[in-house]
DNA sequence: AACATATTTCGAATATTCTAGAATTATCGC
DNA sequence: GCGATAATTCTAGAATATTCGAAATATGTT
């Protein structure tokens, strides 16, 4: 993970729409959820709402899997688990705040 | 923690130059930074530099005090680690990631 | 092939961010 | 108060993001 990659995907989430579509796809689970799901729920019209996606997917947060006509996102969670590392490692270089204990996660 | 705040903070790192001085300053840890260090460090003109220092300010991502003519910035790890602790909470909340064991962390 | 559904791409308006030089403010030492 | 140093605020231009209706594309169904 470089800073200019990180900074990319930090960007991405820092949107209050994507954060939401985001967290709607992490509470989705494995299972994900159609775009068209999404975008009744955030009621916001479909093209926007694809604008935001494509930030989304090119940042690798998030993936889309097709079936039939409709699209199936989901969230991304090595991706997101990558970018909390790097900002524990940068958080707690060389600070005294709490660090958690990391596991064996990407 | 809402999603509003998260936003506003992510967007705020999700920036290359803002990161870098975030990252910069926690690597200075508890003695923290003169602004015209981080100006030196960064080669980008001063006003340029105070503009992205106030939007970590604004998201108190980043504190200032002030020593006589110099403003010392620093990193403000327990706002750092609620958001840390956000993604943390959202990424995993319904999901088959390794959550990372979390300490008494803000 | 024609149709229906799901979603993206196009195009254009509006808003925000980024950048940086010039002017201003803040603080200290004399 | 004056001068020097440190940093911000002002101002403005360029670039990018956001929004969304309309048109286009993709896929399955009849």
């Amino acid at each position: 993970m470089n800073i200019e990659q990180a900074a990319k995907q930090l960007e991405a989430l820092g949107n209050p729409t994507r954060l939401q579509v985001y967290r709607m796809l992490v509470r989705a689970g494995e299972a994900g959820l159609p775009v068209g799901q999404i975008q009744e729920r955030l009621g916001v019209p479909a093209s926007t709402l694809s604008h935001h996606l494509q930030r989304l997917l090119l940042t690798e947060l998030v993936t889309q899997e097709r079936q039939a006509t409709t699209l199936i996102c989901r969230a991304n969670y090595p991706v997101m688990n990558g970018l909390i590392g790097y900002l524990v490692d940068e958080c707690c270089a060389d600070a005294t705040c709490a660090k958690p204990i990391r596991t064996a996660a990407a």
